[in-house]
DNA sequence: TCGCTACATCGCAATTCACCGATGTACTGT
DNA sequence: ACAGTACATCGGTGAATTGCGATGTAGCGA
C-alpha cells in the first residue's frame, strides 16, 4: 500500500492539531499583522517565534518545540533570517491536507 | 465567542484520529460490507464490534474504549440490537467537520 | 434458572506527551 | 572580544494516553 505512508503522514498532522494551543496558534497565522511589528514584515517573512510565544503564554522551549511539531506535521514553513526564526503557514501543504482529510476521512 | 466550544470540539476530534487504528477503523467503516456477515446488515445498522475488534487486532476492551472515543467527538454513532453494539460513520457529522477543518484550518 | 455471548467499565503497568528550566549555538551591536 | 538577544535542544518531572486482563451487566438460548 502506498497509502500506509501517506496514513502515518495524516496520524501526525492529526496528532499536531490535537491540541488547543497548536491549533489556536495555526489560525493566529492567518492574520500575521495581527502580532507586534518585526523588522521585516510578517505577511513577508512570517512571525516571529518570540511574539507566538507571548500570545500563547508559554515558555520559550515549548513554544519553540510546538512549531516543531507543526513544521514536521507539514503545516507551517520557518524562514531564519539573521537571529530570528520566522514561522508561517505552508498553505499549499494546508490545502492538499483539506483534500487528504476530505478523501480518507 | 462561540467559537471557544467549536475549538474544543475540532481538538477533541483531531485527538481522536490521531492514532492509526482509530483512523484505519473510521476507513473501514466506509465498506460495512467488506465485514462478516452478521444477522443484521452491516450496511444498515452498522458493523459490529467483534468484527472492528478482529480486523484491528486488539483486545475486547481496547476495542470497546476506542470506539467510545470515536463516538465522542462525533465520527460515529452507535446502534444496540439485543447484545450487539452495530457502530457506523456519522457522515453529516463528518462533513460539518470537513467544513469546519476548511473554515478554520 | 443456568450457562454462554457481546459489550462496557474498572484497575493497573507501560509508554508517550506536556512543560519547564538549564544549557548550547549563532547572530548583533559595542 | 564581549555582552546581550533569539532560538534550539537537553534533561527531568508530572500528567495523560495506551493497552491489557479482570470484573460487571445485559440479552439469548437450553
Amino acid at each position: 500500500m502506498t497509502d500506509a505512508t501517506a496514513e502515518a503522514d495524516l496520524v501526525t498532522v492529526f496528532k499536531a492539531l490535537g491540541h488547543p494551543t497548536r491549533l489556536a496558534i495555526l489560525e493566529w497565522l492567518k492574520e500575521p499583522e495581527s502580532f507586534p511589528p518585526q523588522d521585516r514584515p510578517a505577511t513577508e517573512v512570517g512571525v516571529c517565534l518570540k511574539h507566538i510565544q507571548a500570545r500563547a503564554g508559554i515558555s520559550q522551549s515549548t513554544a519553540s518545540q510546538f512549531m516543531a511539531i507543526l513544521q514536521r506535521a507539514g503545516l507551517v514553513t520557518c524562514t531564519r533570517i539573521g537571529q530570528w526564526s520566522h514561522y508561517r503557514r505552508d498553505e499549499p501543504a494546508i490545502a492538499a491536507l483539506g483534500e487528504a482529510v476530505a478523501r480518507t476521512v
